[in-house]
DNA sequence: CGGAAAACTAACCAGTTCGTTCATTTTGAA
DNA sequence: TTCAAAATGAACGAACTGGTTAGTTTTCCG
């Protein structure tokens, strides 16, 4: 076997890895105990044993497929660093999730569902349906900026043709709640004559989507093309603004 | 050495490649002498002769590699299927490019080149401001909706942090171009009185490139999950008039 | 307790993958 | 014509990579 560090001890512990393309910088050995595999402690004689644990063993493995499919994308994460990330080893991925495809669909899942139950809880029907709309629109805002996690995955499913969302009915089924929200809210400001009559719901959703989305998606290329810090706090509170005054003044008569 | 394809000819054509992920489907040796090497020809007594043609050369390897980051990205493409695209060597990919970023960079370089320069021909400061807003957005939507090459490796680019765009300072200075014709039309707008001043141009043409961007780069899931069919001609039309009509309605009055 | 199923480890393997080495052919200038 | 530089071809190789094999330890239940 090709040892994945340099040592060979059996207590794998993950090192720092920084990874340019190609090559991993190795640098282990120098572990702490405490990050020793979840699954042993050791005895009061000082003898390793083993606690079986899967559903930590598994929580964790995900958790480490998260970070390594979000930092390197589906074809740039490697399994054998995703098994260094966790406590654990890479046929325990094996076992419980059977392919890194697997796995990364399980994250694809993961993170969207993270995203679609905050969204569930915004109670817009309580407020005038301008109000609403704003709130909506800062929510989404806020997400987006706040769980770049979320959106780069999403960049990632797409560079792949999204041929795993289309695996998953759930993700699906989650995602039609703010659409729902949005619709009421739209039909509620019609109604009362603050709102055009006749908007497409899904139009709008696409037009608040694409702003909070694209500002982080293309954060990289758009601040070093343009000069300009996206993710500074003042540019920030008047990206969103905009987006709120924007999509208003689109759908107000 | 362990062949690209299950047969020995000489003469390299590149068979149709269906990759999964991780195989690459051979289906070579039916080969046509007209897809032959560039730099080989039978002469009369039979047999091949080389002609160099490096700028040739070099072309067929950037387009060949355009392919391949586009539908692959940057970790996903192979330089072995490059070459396969290609009538060339892989060996030719190495002594004009050096490497594998390198020639990522050149395809990430030339992309974007492709782009600008259409964007310099559009001649906005002897239309009126409002139909000159219209003519611009109308002509970011289209471009990006026919260019899905470029969005997807800015996709891409982001994904790997921009680090390549930070590495060529020719696409940062090609990229002002259309900043300068925005912020013009919206000073004169401003003069004329029929645009809010004081409107930040960097903001509008964040609000008008989300859009554009966003409904190619996204199309999969947004598609997948909202079952819309974003390519479809009527609902393109709807969303060209309606990021038209929320970008003038922003900026107006 | 006993034994079978579940959880887990270490080592391994076959096929890739980026990049190189070595040798040959072509070209263009002296 | 000559010859060095440029262009090209064929084959290789070291490291990597997804996935597996073979076997051990824990846990659970009758």
């Amino acid at each position: 076997m090709r040892q994945p560090f340099g040592c060979r001890c059996t207590t794998s512990v993950r090192p720092a890895i920084i990874r340019t393309t190609n090559t991993y910088k190795k640098d282990h050995c120098r572990m702490t105990e405490a990050v020793a595999n979840l699954a042993t402690q050791p005895t009061e004689e000082g003898r390793k044993v083993r606690k079986n644990n899967p559903e930590k063993t598994r929580e964790s493995i995900l958790q480490a497929a998260i970070t390594e499919f979000v930092q390197q994308g589906l074809s740039g994460a490697r399994v054998d660093a995703i098994a260094e990330r966790t406590a654990t080893s890479k046929r325990m991925i094996y076992y419980y999730f059977g392919s890194k495809e697997q796995l990364y669909l399980e994250v694809l899942v993961k993170l969207y569902g993270d995203i679609r139950g905050t969204e569930s809880r915004l109670d817009l029907a309580s407020l005038p349906p301008v109000l609403a709309i704003r709130r909506l629109v800062e929510f989404t805002f806020d997400h987006h900026d706040r769980n770049v996690d979320f959106v780069r995955i999403v960049s990632i499913e797409n560079i792949h043709y999204g041929e795993y969302v289309k695996q998953s009915p759930a993700i699906r089924q989650m995602s039609n709640v703010v659409l729902d929200t949005l619709g009421k809210t739209l039909r509620r400001g019609a109604q009362e004559g603050v709102f055009r009559p006749g908007i497409d719901v899904l139009d709008v959703h696409l037009l608040i989507s694409s702003f909070c989305f694209y500002r982080v998606s293309n954060r990289h290329t758009f601040g070093e093309i343009f000069q300009i810090d996206l993710p500074d706090e003042q540019v920030k509170q008047r990206h969103k603004t905009m987006i709120c005054d924007a999509v208003l003044r689109y759908i107000q008569g």
